[in-house]
DNA sequence: GATGAATGAGACTTCATTCAT
DNA sequence: CATGAATGAAGTCTCATTCAT
């Protein structure tokens, strides 16, 4: 067994645990014995790699942000037309709840925490932030002028509101998935924004 | 102070003063001691309104739900023109996060929760549904038809995306109050579906 | 509604609904609040008719007793033939367990009590005290004479193993009732004690 | 002081400091907090070692239960010929309040609890099964013969009423230990038993 | 590094008792 | 007399954290 990198090994052992309790039992329902447990260490140990247990939970929401955005990277990245990006964008956002059923766990255990640990917020913040960010990397290529939006701040509310859309959608969907039909919704989105892009030069011109 | 026929006001008291320790400390992290300092009572009488602390948090969160409600039916409600309804339940449910901020940290609280707790799960789920039939309902009368919706299917995921929307960018909002305008926002909207609207009847015909 | 009368009648209701959620729940799982709600009274009127809830209790327990010699008193008492009252009595004691299990039940439940609290445990030995002096008396009168025990020493010892053996069998069977023939162990112990008498003068003659 | 392989040590010190617990206050009277005190431990750890206090509680009465088998297999079974075991076996119950108090406070505080605690019935009902089997095993071999007791529900009959008087005299011993000389009834039940047996055979000839 | 026994603060909850009505 | 709301001490149990091994 190496000893070196076992240090990592052992936090991304623990950090998993950590997110299998929270989806399984809760964030606030989970002791540092039920994660050992499920991590096959002693208690003593995760002492050893996280400084506390508040400090565990921050590094899984961290890792849960990571894989998230890497997973963005390896989909909608890779793609170059700008207009073409967005919609997969889309189609990606709207397919989280479903195929990545662990993040929603995840994100939405953390976000009555976020209003009362500053740490919690700044996270899940810069999640957004970034997200929003790179939206608007992508759409102030070429597109926005391609769709007639000339303002940087109309592409940071689009993108927000993108995000926006997702999340809420995602929330209804997690809470009670049999009611709406996410694949039909996001070619419906896909058509409003179609239309609001389409439209919106006309509306200059 | 009268004893008798307290009960509706004691329990009141309680709920109202386990929001605001909701508000100020997290769901997570108040016990009955503080809501009983909070409501100015003691521990044992809490216990006396209520079975225990989770059906004072069930109660917590259905009158937070309840209270919403209220609102809207007093905003919304008397306006007799659907589209008018339609714009003015946008304008309302985006002014939600700034106007009363209470309503998003109780909810925000209660989303981690509802991944394990069927009964906070059945309430949010009963909110989120309750809230689509009203916008399919006055959508229904005769808006669809003046904005080319025949399809019952599209109203209901019009009110999802509505939600949806209003919950995704209230949420981005509560964690970072300055990143968005959200009047901005709810008039782009707004205009966003105006363009829909107008455009969809045209092409069908 | 009289009031005069109604003090004790009030206190029998309540002693009788404290001893019916004494058999159904046991002595140490029962609240003040369970007794009113038994007596259909409420919980502050019991602290006028008792001092405290202590106080209660040892009347419950001196109540059972004072039922249980009533009964004798109707039942063996009347019969004037020593020997005859004996063996009835016998029949007596070892027919209380299935006849009046809540005898068994109440005096079960004092029984731990009794070596922590001098009140209890002096109503217990003042009871089986006067047992034992009823059956010395009846069994002095002639019976022992009969008998041939002339020793009154010899009359308690057997007094006391009268007592003993039902109160022993008693709980035995109060604990698994279908393990013993109460009726058949009766006549045993009746016919065990009829060779003691019999043989005894015997003995000395 | 070693932390491992304390597990038996630990348990037994629990038990131990419960047992002392219960005959100095009773066992209604005992919290977790009392018995940590006595065992000079943490109210913790006893929640290590056991699931709850029912659970403790169930395990003393076993403790005390075994440790009486322990002494009868030590200080009866030794012995050869049956009727000289059974004397002893009567000598040595009819000792146990004097010798042994500790065992009457346990048995006593629990007979309340066995009517409501199908557990603390079942391991008390277990208890006097096998005092009864093992002397109606010793009996049976040739004893019963000798004695002229040939049917088998007679000799569970006998034992039944052996353990029946020794556990009522012991009672009545408990709670008023100066009214009787034990061992004179002790002598004095093995008479009658001896006028018993010796006589039965008689009747049969 | 690794274990898990041990601690003790603090959470939830019950309940005997009081007292305003 | 009678009610039952109210109190607050005390009980059971959990759990983050430490530390001897």
């Amino acid at each position: 067994m190496p000893k070196l990198g076992m240090e990592e090994i052992r936090k991304e052992q623990v950090i998993k645990a950590t997110e299998n309790c929270i989806i399984e039992k809760g964030l606030s329902n989970i002791s540092i014995k039920d994660i050992a447990a499920e991590a096959k260490l002693s208690t003593g140990i995760i002492y050893h790699y996280f400084k506390n247990k508040d400090d565990l939970l921050l590094q899984v929401l961290k890792e849960a942000f990571r894989k998230s955005h890497e997973q963005v990277m390896q989909t909608v990245e890779p793609i170059g037309d700008s207009v073409v990006k967005l919609k997969k964008h889309i189609e990606y956002i709207h397919a989280v709840p479903k195929d990545n059923p662990e993040f929603y766990a995840v994100l939405m255990s953390y976000l009555g925490e976020a209003q009362h640990n500053p740490k919690v917020k700044k996270i899940i913040a810069l999640f957004f932030k970034n997200l929003r960010s790179y939206i608007v990397h992508y759409l102030s290529k070429n597109t926005s002028q391609a769709v007639g939006i000339q303002d940087r701040s109309r592409v940071e509310l689009l993108a927000a509101m993108m995000i926006g859309l997702g999340l809420g959608i995602g929330i209804q969907w997690t809470i009670e998935p049999d009611f709406l039909n996410l694949e039909q919704l996001t070619v419906d989105f896909q058509d409003v924004l179609g239309g609001y892009f389409s439209r919106s030069p006309t509306a200059d011109g």
